[in-house]
DNA sequence: GAGCCGATCGGGGGGATGATTA
DNA sequence: CCTAATCATCCCCCCGATCGGC
């Protein structure tokens, strides 16, 4: 067991938790939780098969065929297959998104780069924050947003703003992989 | 909501996984515990089949998540969210400080380091103080801090502030968390 | 402004890292 | 001299916007 330990500080009713789950003698509260949350143990001793785990172990996220997600389902229509530019794919990604949700999207305006503004109600207040902005009315929507950046800092945008309307990380990521 | 509290040492694997499964700021490792301890079987449709990993608990106290103080309400606001750097999330939550008590603010005018000012009424005043200070106003604020310092001084510095200010350890770790 | 997209490259800033000092 | 904490240099990444490509 030669693995770095942290020291943490927990509720008294999980300290309780934790003894009631002691399965054998020596085993420490670091052990009792590496077989609750499904984790290897570090050193030695077996694992608890278990496939189907809830806490999510690692940052590679499985990315979902099938429309469990609702953005999935608008990203493989027809609809969004159409478009071929990014900066196509882009607007599109974004007017769905104000369109299922049109008072919270009013949050995007809070996005700016370290000069320009990334979205706004006109595209003359994008002009005003930067050169050859190339402002875009996000179809069917009262917003605009710049266009001319690389395709990186679209992703970038993209990513930001998934993340200011409360979506998933899975979700996240793929409206940014979308973007190309 | 008082809760005895115990320490104990865990993998620092464990560590990782609490921390990968921070959901907003101010949850303590035991807020992130109490939370992946308690799943239900799922909280969406299907329910995973896996008895052999339940935990058993017959407690009936759903374990208390992240107490509402107001910190943490801006802290997992769209105003907050907004802010990707540290610089910019230390910033924010320096006006957000002063806006709740602009008076008592001038508390932090106290605070410097062995030889640099860390906060004046004007950047001239702390680029005075050091070497490639990067002073910058606090917005919507008179005031202005040094900028230019490892996260882990800017968390310090955090932690100062909200104790000078007279601001519960749990909040002022809050502040100090969100800070990077 | 009006052709439009976006890669490329210059510039600037964040903040890690190594230096410095108490 | 050694350690811990602060300072500030400087690398790298990110942003901006020009300009090449279609």
């Amino acid at each position: 067991m030669e693995q770095t330990m942290k020291t943490i500080e927990i509720d008294e009713s999980i300290y309780d938790l934790l003894l009631r789950n002691v399965n054998s003698f020596g085993e420490t509260p670091s052990d009792v939780l590496a077989r609750l949350l499904n984790l290897a143990p570090s050193g030695n001793g077996r694992r608890a098969a278990s496939p189907t785990n809830q806490v999510s172990q690692e940052t590679k996220t499985p990315i979902p065929t099938s429309p469990q997600n609702p953005i999935m389902g608008f990203l493989n229509s027809p609809d969004f297959l159409v478009h071929g530019y990014a900066v196509e794919k882009f607007l599109s990604i974004l007017s769905w998104l104000y369109k299922r949700d049109p008072e919270k999207f009013a949050q995007v305006l809070l996005l700016n780069g370290r000069s320009r503004q990334y979205f706004g109600r006109s595209g003359e207040v994008l002009e005003a924050s930067g050169n050859s902005v190339m402002p875009k009315r996000i179809p069917d929507t009262p917003y605009w947003v710049i266009t001319n950046s690389p395709t990186q800092l679209k992703k970038q945008m993209m990513s930001d703003v998934m993340r200011l309307l409360g979506y998933d990380p899975a979700s996240s990521r793929a409206a940014v992989d979308a973007v190309r």
